[in-house]
RNA sequence: GGAGGGGUGCCCGAGGGGUUAAAGGGGACGGACUGUAAAUCCGUUGGCGUGCGCCUACGUUGGUUCGAAUCCAACCCCCUCCA
């Protein structure tokens, strides 16, 4: 058992997957604050809960006064990270990158409040450092401590290997870049831990490795679980794609619902990762049987919505849940919304049209499908004929409420 | 550089001149059952107009054929073995 604070509640939480030394770890935390980071790659503008995991711990160490880096990985984002994948990433345009890291560094911002002072922690980007390296530098500086077999050892190199795509040696550079990160960031900051997901584990380690030889210093790693959900998906990708955190890629509303849907065996799990309450708290929420463990799942997706939105948007997204599905109002807020043209009702529309129009259907052939499959209602009445023409007269003050199945609602305002 | 194998729909994977918008599986979406869960079962799954049709599609570009994903040529890419 651990004596610090912050290894403790990790571990009870379920955060912990592998240490590097977890009693010599154990043995700085407790001795006084430390900066520990997390590397996040911009491979999109918005982060999404499968790097919630990370964001949580980094949430974490700070609440146990430690001092939470996010790393921007700008510079090793040009060469895309092959840990486990089947193929090569493609190369991002400079711009791209750029774009992404506006929008991840937002999705970290959501969740972890840094704060004017550095010791709150800080957001870096290894494009400060890695972009003015020279290459012969670079070789006999970090190159020399890299062992090509131990490298090829690590099991995620050799996945991809025996994969058929192969791994170029700009891919193959990955790691290296990220072991010098972690000992710039040693240097700057005095960071003493890398934590990731457990696909980072090799990497995390060449680092460690990397600054015990030039540095002669003893730094960790720590790794939390990959997650999926209890019956082997991956976590944050849907149907409709990314669980996303910003707002704007995906409205509370959704996000909330993510949460609500989780699977049974998955509440305890989520509710210590994801939420702050008390785990004994959660410990009873997971215990709930039957239908009463819904009770525990429109908490989860409360106290997640909270941390990452705010308690006002969290609050109101379960209220309109709550109305939609339990009382089956008509709610006239809160759904996802979409803007169309009025003109387009004064001429009159065919329904299916309009499952287009707001995005709820990707193509009229996939609309039709939905409303032959009797999954698709306008203001809650099942829709029987995919021509039919819509008009304002089916408007309820300015909107129009489309729904394809159960599950999917939106408000299309005129 | 030499020899062989291969590139099919979101993914995997059959098909080797017409009846193939392309078997099967996975995934996804919808429905039923439930607890807005899981499991199970049913349906759907290129686009556009829609009960007929039209267009686009089997690495790329040409060719042979009344007709090609299927045959031929060149090119590109991948894999394996040899150098």
């Amino acid at each position: 058992m651990p004596k610090s604070s912050f290894l403790q509640e990790a571990q009870a939480r379920g955060f912990v997957f592998q240490v590097t030394d977890i009693e010599a770890l154990d043995e700085v935390l407790n001795k006084g604050p430390i900066s520990a980071y997390i590397g996040f790659d911009p491979t999109a503008d918005s982060l999404h809960v499968g790097s919630m995991v990370q964001l949580m711990l980094l949430r974490l160490l700070q609440k146990h006064g430690h001092t939470p880096i996010a790393l921007l990985g700008g510079g090793t984002a040009q060469i895309g990270d092959p840990s486990f994948r089947e193929e090569a990433r493609s190369l991002m345009m400079q711009e791209q990158i750029d774009r992404n890291l506006q929008g991840i560094a937002k999705s970290i911002n959501q969740i972890i409040h840094f704060g004017s002072d550095a010791k709150q922690g800080i957001i870096a980007n290894n494009a400060d450092w890695l972009n003015q390296l020279s290459y012969i530098q670079l070789l006999r500086d970090v190159g020399v401590h890299f062992s090509v077999n131990r490298m090829l050892s690590f099991d995620s190199v050799r996945t991809r290997l025996e994969r058929e795509q192969g791994l170029s040696f700009l891919e193959f550079n990955y790691s290296i870049l990220q072991s010098y990160d972690f000992r710039e960031l040693y240097r700057r900051y005095g960071t003493v831990l890398q934590m990731g997901g457990s696909d980072q584990w090799g990497n995390i380690v060449s680092g460690v490795d990397l600054i015990r030889r030039t540095e002669s210093k003893q730094v960790f790693g720590l790794t939390a679980p990959l997650l999926t959900t209890s019956s082997g998906a991956k976590m944050g990708k849907t149907a409709k794609g990314a669980i996303w955190l910003s707002s704007e890629k995906l409205p509370v509303f959704d996000f909330w619902q993510f949460w609500r849907n989780t699977e049974d065996n998955d509440v305890g799990r989520f509710l210590k990762l994801f939420t702050e309450l008390p785990i004994e708290e959660c410990e009873r929420l997971a215990a709930l049987e039957g239908a009463e463990i819904n009770e525990a799942k429109k908490i989860l997706a409360t106290e997640v919505t909270r941390i990452c939105h705010g308690d006002e948007a969290a609050e109101a997204a379960q209220k309109t849940a709550q109305e939609t599905f339990e009382q089956g109002k008509l709610v006239e807020t809160g759904l996802p919304e979409c803007q169309l043209d009025k003109s387009l009702l004064n001429e009159g529309i065919p329904v299916f049209r309009l499952f287009v129009l707001s995005g709820m259907s990707a193509s009229n052939a996939e609309a039709r499908r939905l409303i032959r499959g009797g999954g698709a209602r306008l203001n809650d009445q099942k829709i029987e004929d995919e021509g039919q023409i819509i008009t304002p007269d089916h408007l309820n003050q300015d909107f129009l409420k489309l729904s394809a199945g159960r599950k999917n609602h939106m408000l299309v305002r005129f």
